[in-house]
DNA sequence: GGCAATACCTTGACAGGCGAGGTACTTCAC
DNA sequence: GTGAAGTACCTCGCCTGTCAAGGTATTGCC
């Protein structure tokens, strides 16, 4: 995994909850997803992954359920509330603007020039 | 000050290191910088800021030296060292690399039209 | 039976951000 | 001359999110 985790800390809610508003899913699912679309590239830990899960649940974001896993062990599903739509929409404006302010911050006009 | 903080973490050094190759500069005025260049959305908060500087001379990428202020407290300047510009490169890098994660991973098709 | 894959969970340590507090100097108004 | 406001630096201790390491349970296959 070549990218650092604190650079995408604080996003990994906000990236849950994408998963979730596209459709009901579980844990290993989602982290699977993600290794996958990123072609191996990053990936939420195990631990930070269902840490998060609670934080979300707790703060009414998302809810779960337990389903059965076919041919593998039971799982738990989780749904997004409407709260956590909001919420998701809330991360993704402010990840506009996070994004925005970084990239104004950290290019230097000098550094443009010996970058190139 | 409305971005929250752990979505820029991990971007601090990077937008120091880009501060210091422009020119040498100090705590308050790259602080002053940086409220400025974003209009007021974010700024680094002063422990942030110092404990960074400590991380980034010990690590090799900057070194310091004291200056006098005209009107004004001393003034600790800093500058970037050979090591502070290789780390600066790769910080933008890494940055180049998360963002594109992140647009991938943060939203969603469906979230696609519910924005709208 | 044993292994791999699926699937979930907890504990404890660590690092970075930052609120709160402090120091010291200069300038300007009263 | 004194008091406030601006400049400038620094430290302590808490909080939060990440994650290595460890664990559990189920199924399918050889």
């Amino acid at each position: 995994m070549s990218i650092a985790a604190d650079l995408i800390r604080g996003h990994t809610d906000a990236i849950i909850l994408a998963q979730l508003i596209a459709e009901d899913s579980y844990g290993y699912k989602i982290n699977n997803t993600i290794k996958e679309a990123t072609d191996n590239r990053y990936e939420l830990k195990e631990a930070t992954l269902y840490t998060a899960f609670r934080r979300l649940e707790q703060s009414g974001c998302i809810s779960s359920y337990w389903g059965d896993g076919e041919g593998g062990a039971r799982r738990r599903y989780y749904s997004i509330t409407k709260r956590g739509t909001e919420t998701y929409l809330n991360l993704v404006n402010e990840w506009k603007q996070a994004n925005e302010i970084i990239n104004k911050l950290i290019y230097s006009e000098r550094a443009e020039e010996t970058d190139k």
